[in-house]
RNA sequence: GGGCGAUUAGCUCAGUGGUUAGAGCGCUCCCCUCACACGGGAGAGGUCCAAGGUUCAAGUCCUUGAUCGCCCACCA
């Protein structure tokens, strides 16, 4: 066992060395652990787009201290760890990347291109992992899944043919929202409004064989080159005569139609509306209503297309200006005005969205969402915090047709194949996959048409949207869909912890996903509690910037997680974290609150070595640690010592009983920062500040039988410290229990029975005895500071109480009192004390007097009676007033009246006292 | 246009209708006392955003407003 303690914690070495034999022992698979219950939760898989950042770290020491936890507590417990491929995310960025040699991804096709993102995800993938072991997430890394490796390719692929065979995903020619910079279509969610000032151009469209104009409104006039109509309102009075007849569209020089909808606002602009029906999602539907021609004017990446006559091949926004100077040199631009509307842009590139109809692949929602709006709706999945369940009802009830395909390369391919020669759909055979270069595609292909013979099959190029394959995580992590051990043992997970920015995106679609998809004949059927992908779903917050932003890598908002842990120790950067996660409320980073933890970590760390250190001192004197070791003399604690030596060890024990319950109970709630605080508090208020600071003595007392009672106690009670304090700091907790005398031969705390209340530690007389004696040492450290007494003489005291049993616990008491009050000798009466040139702390219970020996400083304690009275006075009244009241004493528990009437009388004793004192001083 | 959250000590934040509203950091004073100066001891510091209301009792519940932030939303 080591004995040589560094003076300061210094953790560097001693955690990776902790992560790296964790890993390498495969310590954290569920078949090291006995219980018979289960706990298993999946963690969301980060994007292989790069590395983690602060805010994963937060979601991780959330999740591995409840999962160390559980584990502690006796549980199976899995944490399945993963990576997602992020489609458009990781696309974006090896295209960026492409983009420094001076390469577009059409330059090198589409195999190439794959294989370049592989290479990509090698790295990345392989940063995330080794950053995670570092932080010490105890997930079995035996069961790592990634969501394009071919088992999981294969569940992907099977959950698509199964939703089509049923007629849940369609494809269809339907506006969706077009990012010209990916030049994919994208989901209704990925497309995210942003607020800005931007203009409204009122443009005049000619009347047909006549001198009139209609005064139409755009915010984007570019899009006018596809106009086929404009549209009024049929009951505006204004406009019903020119109904039916045409307008000359400028530019193109084509006549369109004046039509009547309903959906045309009379209130807004002019109450004339240009139809766009091929860019606009309102102008679509009117224009299927209205049966209008759709006229795309725009190429896949943002330009002008032939459509668009003199104006094809400009760039949208360059055409936007070209138009405008035309218009404006013909006389038909009417107005233009500021205009503050909501630009939709693209959640990766933040690209400006434009609506665009166009060929797509899209799931409905509506059967999808029915069930899962039952389950969280019912409780079967319980929403933590509660207001998120009320948003994402309202979504669910809202929901509509997902968009999923994605005109990319880096994906899961829809394996449908398209016949040339008479267009069926013809869906893959099954869901088996093949390994072709490494990688996954769908192994039974369709070779010839089945509608019409023909041979001329092709793959459709498009791929899913990564949302699609996250869905199915918790499902396909575990063996879905094949009927495996893993699925029936973990499936549904207990628990989801996520950001509450991914609720749509991820976690509600594995809610619906679960519930459909676990009921396929060939696996686990069973009634919905059995299907749902969780439990219960934990959504936490997000660490922010000062300004209140989201960390964002590409704005360099960003913070390192590793840079941090190489200043503060991992342990210190959990625990800050932990005890800022209050549910929510979003966390906005602080190095103060850093240095704290860390300095927490070295008080811990510190609190070890005073017990190591001593322990070799007194086993030179013949303390062994055998009398001290095993777990079974731990579970007895506390021992009793002779005379009044136990109080301070019944107390601690009392005290952690006390503090357990509080810690388990905000762990079971995830009130991750109060489990933190309390825990804080309780090692360093109560168990440094006071209880070794208390039993130093009993610890190197030459009575071997005394000491060792007490070393059993100190020990017991450090070793449950430890273990309360694991699942936050792992790795300072690992290594210092360790070197307990108690675990030789141990293997790791992180199965260690998590601390539990007993009642038969619940001591409520050796705590309010121990208040008690704290008072009586605080007042006298009080006195001597404000009196400026000399820190190195000891000095003299009386102590006075009415009550005998208070003079005879302040007699029994006597050592502890004088050493931790630094005083040399302590008067015990039960009279009255003498005023005259000393200082007196008095409460209801006791008073207390120190002489002031030279340095009088008779008006200071004259101002500091003069406040203590002034604030008992002002108390006492309020509560007088609130007994008086009546009301009060009918209504109000009678618990709570008869604590007031409890304290109000102590309050009057206690000025009763300072009175006196004040007048006996005055008259001085 | 809807919805959600925040507003508490100098700063960052807890606070579950009930006696005197807490913590960390910072600040003031004292102490390098043999575990720890990343420490010990003692303090100062708060009309709990505003105004109404409910209640015996409100930082906490309700209404309205202000300021800040976020989410959702197809008004050109």
């Amino acid at each position: 066992m080591p004995r040589e303690i560094p003076k300061a914690y210094e953790p560097q070495e001693i955690e990776q060395r902790w992560a790296k034999a964790w890993f390498d022992q495969r310590l954290f698979r569920p078949e090291n652990s006995h219980g018979g219950s289960r706990f298993s939760i999946a963690l969301p898989p980060p994007n292989v787009t790069g590395s983690i950042h602060i805010g994963h770290m937060l979601e991780h020491t959330q999740i591995d201290m409840l999962v160390r936890w559980h584990r502690m507590r006796g549980e199976r417990t899995l944490w399945l760890p993963g990576m997602d491929h992020a489609g458009i995310g990781t696309q974006f960025v090896v295209e960026r990347m492409l983009v420094k040699e001076g390469i577009k991804r059409q330059d090198i096709g589409r195999e190439e291109f794959e294989r370049r993102v592989w290479r990509w995800k090698e790295e990345s993938g392989g940063t995330i992992k080794q950053q995670m072991i570092r932080l010490g997430a105890s997930c079995d890394w035996t069961r790592e899944r990634f969501t394009l490796e071919p088992e999981l390719y294969r569940a992907v692929l099977h959950a698509f043919l199964r939703l089509y065979r049923e007629g849940l995903i369609y494809r269809g020619r339907y506006m969706v929202n077009w990012c010209p910079r990916c030049q994919t279509a994208i989901s209704d969610l990925e497309v995210v409004h942003n607020e800005r000032t931007g203009e409204i151009w009122n443009l005049r469209y000619p009347l047909v064989e006549s001198q009139e104009f209609l005064v139409v409104a755009t915010t984007r006039p570019e899009t006018m080159l596809g106009d086929t109509a404009v549209a009024v309102n049929p009951h505006d009075e204004r406009y019903r005569r020119y109904v039916g007849k045409k307008v000359m569209l400028p530019l193109m020089n084509r006549e369109i139609p004046v039509i009547a909808d309903p959906y045309v606002d009379r209130e807004f602009g002019t109450g004339v509306v240009k139809i766009t029906p091929a860019h606009d999602p309102n102008d679509f539907e009117i224009g299927k209503r209205h049966n209008l021609p759709e006229i795309d004017v725009m190429t896949d990446d943002g330009h002008m297309n032939e459509a668009a006559g003199k104006y094809a091949a400009l760039e949208r926004f360059a055409a936007r200006g070209r138009i405008l100077a035309d218009l404006k040199e013909l006389g038909l631009v009417d107005s233009v005005k500021e205009h503050v509307h909501a630009i939709g842009t693209c959640d990766r590139c933040k690209a400006i969205v434009e609506p665009r109809i166009s060929t797509q692949w899209f799931m409905k929602m509506k059967p999808l969402a029915e069930p899962a709006k039952e389950v969280v709706r019912d409780g079967l999945i319980e929403v933590v915090p509660d207001n998120q369940r009320t948003i994402l009802l309202n979504w669910l009830e809202n929901i509509r047709d997902w968009c999923i395909s994605r005109q990319l390369w880096w994906g899961h391919r829809i394996p449908v194949w398209h016949c040339a020669d008479c267009r069926e759909m013809v869906p893959a055979y099954d869901s088996e996959v093949a390994i072709v270069d490494g990688h996954a595609r769908a192994a039974n292909v369709p070779k010839t048409c089945p509608k019409c013979g023909g041979s001329k099959l092709k793959q459709d190029p498009d791929v899913l949207d990564t949302w699609f394959s996250s869905g199915l995580w918790p499902l396909s992590t575990l063996g879905w869909p094949d009927d495996t051990q893993d699925l029936r043992n973990f499936y549904p997970t207990s628990l989801l912890i996520s950001g509450y920015d991914i609720l749509f995106f991820w976690d509600a679609r594995m809610i619906m996903m679960g519930i459909h998809l676990m009921t396929a004949p060939n696996v686990l059927a069973g009634d919905v509690s059995q299907r749902i992908p969780f439990r219960r779903l934990y959504l936490h917050s997000l660490v922010r910037t000062a300004e209140g932003a989201k960390m964002s890598k590409t704005k360099g908002t960003g913070v390192d997680p590793l840079q941090l842990t190489e200043q503060h120790g991992t342990d210190a950067l959990r625990y800050m974290l932990a005890s800022m996660a209050a549910p929510g409320t979003d966390i906005i980073l602080s190095e103060d609150r850093i240095l704290g933890a860390r300095a927490f970590a070295n008080k811990i760390w510190n609190a070890a070595r005073f017990l190591f250190v001593n322990l070799e001192k007194i086993e030179a004197r013949g303390v062994l640690i055998e009398h001290l070791a095993s777990p079974e003399i731990r579970e007895r604690a506390p021992y009793a010592l002779a005379e009044e030596g136990s109080l301070a060890h019944r107390w601690m024990f009392s005290r952690l009983s006390a503090v357990t319950a509080q810690v388990n109970d905000a762990l079971e709630n995830f009130r991750f920062h109060e489990a933190c605080q309390t825990i804080y508090h309780f090692f360093w208020g109560d168990f440094c500040d006071w209880y070794i600071e208390w039993v130093k003595p009993q610890l190197a007392s030459n009575d071997k039988e005394a000491a060792i009672a007490a070393w059993r106690n100190i020990f017991a009670a450090f070793d449950a410290a430890l273990r309360l304090l694991h699942p936050v700091m792992p790795f300072l907790t690992e290594e210092l229990w360790h070197r307990l005398p108690q675990y030789p031969n141990a293997r790791t705390i992180a199965f260690e029975p998590y601390p539990e209340p007993h009642s038969r530690w619940a001591d409520t007389q050796a705590e309010e005895e121990m208040a008690l004696l704290q008072e009586i040492i605080i007042a006298a450290r009080n006195i001597r500071a404000e009196m400026k007494l000399d820190p190195k003489r000891k000095v003299a005291a009386e102590c006075s109480s009415a009550e005998p049993s208070v003079r005879a616990l302040v007699e029994r008491n006597i050592d502890p009192l004088l050493r931790l009050a630094n005083l040399s000798a302590l008067q015990i009466s039960p009279g009255h004390l003498d005023a005259a040139g000393a200082a007196i702390r008095s409460t209801a219970q006791f008073d207390l007097r120190i002489a002031y020996g030279e340095t009088v400083d008779k008006p200071a304690d004259i101002a500091h009676l003069k406040k203590e009275i002034d604030r008992l006075e002002k108390d006492i009244e309020s509560k007088g007033k609130r007994l008086a009241d009546q009301t009060f004493r009918s209504k109000a528990p009678a618990e709570i009246v008869r604590a007031m009437e409890g304290t109000l009388a102590e309050r009057k004793a206690e000025l009763q006292k300072l009175r006196d004192r004040f007048a006996e001083l005055e008259s001085i």
